[in-house]
DNA sequence: TAGATTGTTAATCGATTAACAATC
DNA sequence: TAGATTGTTAATCGATTAACAATC
C-alpha cells in the first residue's frame, strides 16, 4: 500500500540531500538502457544499504514493485519531478568572472533541468560577450531583465564586497525564488527566497583534516 | 578535567564537517579583535545550540574556561591545528580551465592555510601564463613536477573524460595525499589518498527542491 | 505457484539537546 | 566569595538498519 500522498509529511534534510545522488545514478543507468534495478543492486552500486534506499524512496510513494524491483525510467522520472528538475526553472548568473564563466560553460544547469538564460556583470570587457551561447548583459539592466523575463534562480558569483548589496537588490526588486550563493557571505534575504550557500573552502579544509588524520594514524 | 588527548577517539563526520564553519566565524571574530566569547554567544551568532558547540569542541580537548568562556585567539589556533590549516599543505590545480582559473584567482587556498603552487593544463594557450601569481605548466611535466616538489593536494578540474585517467596518473606516479575532485566522476584511487568530491549540481538540485516545496506550501 | 523483492514496522544506533556539578 | 560558564553525563530525538509480512 503506498503512502498517502495527500498528507504533507516532513521529509528530513538527510533524505533530500541524497536525492540528487540517486538522480545521477539513475540517469547513468538509463543511459545504459537498464530497464529495472533492485534496491539491493542499486545499494551495492552506490555503496549504501538497500534499506536506506527503500526508506528514502518511500518518503515520496511506492515506486517499486514486489518481486521485480524498480523500473529505472519510472524512478528517474519520479525523482526528477520530486527535485523539480521537470519544472523548467530558469536561472541567471550574477557576476561573470571566472567562477560565473566556469558555471556557464559547464553542463551543470542543463544536466539538472535548469535553463540558464544570461549572465550579468559590471565589467565592460565582458558585457556583450557570449558564454556557451548565453549572453552577458550589464548589471544595470538586471532589474529590468528580471521584470520582463521569468527568472527563478540567481547564481551569485560576484565578489565578496558586492554580495550583500546584490543580494538585497535581488530580494527587493526582482521576483527570483532562489539564490545559489557562492560569495561566502551570509545573505540577509526574506523567508520566501530559498538560499543554497556553497562554501568551497569548507570542503578543502575537511580534505586537509582527512589527510592530516590519515597521516597521523599511518605514520 | 580535559579529555585524554592520547586515546584515539573516533570523531564523527558530522562534527568534522562543522569545524570549518567554526573556523570561519572565529577568524571573523579575531579580525574584530574580540578576545573572548561564550558558547552561548557563539551559538546565537551561528544559529546552533550552545550545547552542540561545547560538545563539538570537547571532542578535541577542553579549550574553554569555566566562568569565562573561550579565548578567541586560542580557539582559532586550536581549530586551525585540528583542521590541518597550520600544516602548510601545498596544492596544484590540474586543469586550468574556467573552474581552475576561478579557484586559482580566489583567496580560497590562502584563507584556509593551503599554499597553491601551480596549475597544469594541456592547452598551449594557457601554458606559460600566470594566474594570480601562480604559473601554469604543461600537463606533460606534471609527474616530474610532483617528483621534484612537495605537493600534498591535487585539485582536479579537468574535463569529465580525462578524470579517470588523470586520477590514476596522480595515484600511481605522484606522492599526493589528497584529491579535491570537481569532475563529477567517481575516482578509483587507493585508500591512502583522501578524496573530497564536489558535486555542484547536487546543490543546485536541492535548491530547486526547496523552491518547489516552498511554492507548493505557499501557493 | 514459488521466488523475489518491495513497503513498512520494529530495533538499533548515533547525534543532538538538556541539565547540572565542577570550577574558574 | 558569588556569578558565570564550562565540561560532561544523562535524556531525548532522529536517522539508519534489520526484519518480515505483503504481494507482484
Amino acid at each position: 500500500m503506498r503512502q498517502d500522498e495527500n498528507r504533507q509529511i516532513k521529509i528530513s534534510g538527510a533524505v533530500i540531500n541524497r536525492l540528487p545522488r540517486y538522480y545521477r545514478y539513475l540517469k547513468q543507468l538509463l543511459s545504459e538502457k537498464r530497464l529495472r534495478i533492485s534496491s539491493l543492486e542499486l545499494a551495492r552500486l552506490m555503496k549504501v544499504t538497500a534499506s536506506q534506499i527503500r526508506q528514502d524512496l518511500n518518503c515520496f510513494g511506492g515506486f517499486g514493485q514486489q518481486g521485480y524491483g524498480y523500473n529505472v525510467k519510472l524512478l528517474y522520472t519520479k525523482i526528477s519531478e520530486i527535485l523539480g528538475a521537470t519544472e523548467d526553472y530558469t536561472a541567471i548568473i550574477v557576476g561573470a568572472g571566472n567562477l560565473g564563466h566556469a558555471l556557464a560553460a559547464a553542463a551543470t544547469f542543463k544536466n539538472r533541468g535548469v535553463r540558464l538564460k544570461a549572465l550579468f556583470d559590471v565589467n565592460p570587457a565582458v558585457i556583450g560577450t557570449e558564454v556557451n551561447g548565453h549572453p552577458t548583459y550589464s548589471m544595470d539592466t538586471l532589474e529590468e531583465y528580471c521584470r520582463e523575463n521569468t527568472v527563478d534562480i540567481a547564481v551569485l558569483t560576484v565578489p565578496k564586497l558586492e554580495a550583500v548589496k546584490v543580494g538585497r537588490l535581488l530580494a527587493a526588486n526582482t521576483n527570483i525564488k532562489g539564490i545559489w550563493n557562492f560569495t561566502g557571505i551570509e545573505l540577509d534575504v526574506p523567508e520566501n527566497i530559498s538560499v543554497q550557500n556553497v562554501h568551497l573552502g569548507d570542503k578543502l579544509m575537511t580534505l586537509c583534516y582527512d589527510i592530516k588524520t590519515k597521516n597521523e594514524v599511518l605514520g
